[in-house]
DNA sequence: CGTGCCCTGCTAAAAAAATAACATTCCTCC
DNA sequence: GGAGGAATGTTATTTTTTTAGCAGGGCACG
């Protein structure tokens, strides 16, 4: 159980950026519900860019921030670490609990692609 | 998005609660990869209790913790929030990369027991 | 022009978190 | 009985985090 690198506002700021995908300074404020002020926001985007977790692009007079880390990427690494933590380290238990829970909302169009993912990693297994 | 409750240190030690089920203060500390000293951790089992998060029951000289939220239930809402931030709030998307991910892992009676879950939730769709 | 506005960066201060030192209790065993 | 060991609780200190205040640059517009 490593230390996670990232203080709770930079994680919880980080995590709006990856759910937003890429968003300025006042994207990220606004995002937040309990919002410090936008100097606060601030400090935390260029502390998170020094610790090389975001990047930013210049788009006229102000900067939009995006995670170095691809959203996929990272969600898949939080997965893993749920699941060991949650789950005795069973993705199938996970998976469980998601369609468990999901299974109100989900379309037979979602069911149709879950049942061709299984397909494939049946293929893949032999 | 509301600031988390727990600080870096205090979710490290709920989640070993959590994937150990109960442990005394030295396990917690044996399960730490970067372990402050033993009366550190106890602190942070008293603030953990405090705050609700965690209990203890005597066991002989020494206190055992557990967390109060079953290891399900948290599992399911730490589930949620990270399909809303990394897959779009599109839970079918997070069940897409834990296939991917661990097909190689999956047994046939795993694939067999995730088939049956999708045709159980088709049932309950319609 | 020059005033106002919106942006960034820097710095300092306040608040929270993390840690360890220490006191205390209880039990065991000589 | 008392010395030693293992546990907890309390307290104080250090470190990190969080926050806001303020300076400076650039641009638009009267």
């Amino acid at each position: 159980m490593p230390v996670p690198s990232l203080s709770r506002r930079e994680r919880q700021v980080l995590d709006v950026l990856h759910r937003l995908g890429r968003a300025s300074a006042a994207d990220v404020r606004d995002a937040l519900t309990d919002p410090p002020s936008d100097s606060a926001v601030r400090t935390h985007l260029r502390i998170l860019e020094e610790k090389g977790h975001i990047r930013h692009e210049q788009d006229g007079p102000r900067y939009i921030y995006l995670p170095v880390q691809p959203r996929e990427e990272a969600g898949l690494s939080a997965l893993r670490h749920l699941t060991k933590t949650f789950f005795g380290d069973a993705p199938t238990r996970a998976v469980a609990a998601l369609l468990d829970d999901a299974s109100a909302d989900l379309s037979d169009a979602d069911l149709d692609r879950l049942d061709d993912l299984i397909q494939r990693a049946r293929a893949q297994g032999r």
